[in-house]
DNA sequence: GCCTTTGACCTAACGGTGTTAGGTATACGC
DNA sequence: GCGTATACCTAACACCGTTAGGTCAAAGGC
């Protein structure tokens, strides 16, 4: 396929998957139908599938642009130096950008598309992340079995409370320091 | 309505539940239809209109369901003595709870169904489970602000991880001892 | 015993969903 | 300018939750 096509159809991907974000902010995650994207940017259902293989395919390119979000985030977060400080970043970015847009929580960390399950293409975004986390950790000499798994389980569990049962506010997201201060008290004294 | 039948559209709804949980324990929360659940009761779907209003209802029922099973193991533990103790096994029966039925867990703990909110009278429920929580939490007096939800994010935290990533396994179940014993050092080190 | 009511269940159908088949016109490479 | 691949369309399928309206048998009153 000539460039010039190939970068007009890339293009009109990006607009799809815009529209697809959009329309999950606007009535959920699984709130909009392909009828309503192929809408938003001026086309028929069915045209879609010149695109993206269905619906899936679209919540698999959303999958990996939110972890592509996710990877960016970390790029700018400090990974050495005090352990208090590096945590407590590392946590604070990670709760805001899961509460910053709900949908885009739902979609990477929970199970939440009926017969949605991620390429191995996307889902190795997800291990990235996964593994960047036991670099840092292991920096600090946090590297015992299980601590990157409680850390993930502390975290994701803030962020989950929060968008469930406090959108909006900061009843769980206050928490965050503590959560950090109990997690480092506690490695740190079985180093 | 005379009681003999009472007594019958009763355990008709009852049935209709139980196919209900059935399918969704074998096809995912979300993954079956009302057409699904009639033909498992021997029913066409608009029949289940004479014992539910809807898809919704079934599931409101099914979330009210949930809860009562959750409060009748909440009556089985301890609520006094070493706080160790006390807590360490309420953090297990609450996460076995949990990984023991992946749906309820998306349906209870999760915000999985698109349209689906729970009607006042079933989030009682959930309120009292809350409630009975901070009764527990108080008597060890461990209710300072923020504790309750520290303590409910670390436990979903826990057990979303555990039903996601590692369905079957034990790769989060096997740290609740250890994420008692850090919540538990940290509270107590600020009593 | 019969008659009326009412509950339990049915079929038919509506608007919506994701998806496929098949057709048309336009923009591109040559 | 011509042939072709691409971008898009309409029509339609099977399935979904849900509503309307009908049938039949069981229950209750006399």
């Amino acid at each position: 396929m000539s460039d010039r096509r190939a970068q007009r159809h890339e293009a009109t991907r990006q607009e799809i998957l815009e529209a697809a974000w959009a329309l999950a902010r606007e009535r959920g995650l699984t709130g909009w139908s392909l009828r309503d994207v192929a809408e938003s940017v001026g086309m028929r259902a069915p045209s879609l599938y010149g695109y993206f293989d269905g619906k899936d395919a679209i919540y698999d390119a959303m999958f990996a642009q939110g972890y592509e979000q996710l990877l960016a985030r970390l790029d700018e977060l400090p990974t050495r130096g005090d352990p208090a400080e590096v945590l407590g970043r590392g946590a604070h970015a990670f709760v805001d950008f899961c509460v910053s847009d709900p949908p885009r929580h739902q979609l990477l960390f929970q199970r939440v598309i009926p017969g949605f399950e991620p390429s191995a293409e996307s889902y190795a975004l997800a291990r990235e992340v996964l593994s960047r986390l036991h670099a840092i950790l292991a920096d600090l000499d946090l590297d015992r079995p299980g601590t990157v798994d409680l850390w993930t389980a502390l975290l994701t569990g803030l962020a989950s409370q929060q968008a469930s049962n406090d959108p909006g506010g900061d009843r769980w997201t206050r928490l965050v320091d503590r959560a950090v201060d109990m997690f480092l008290a506690s490695e740190l004294t079985r180093a």
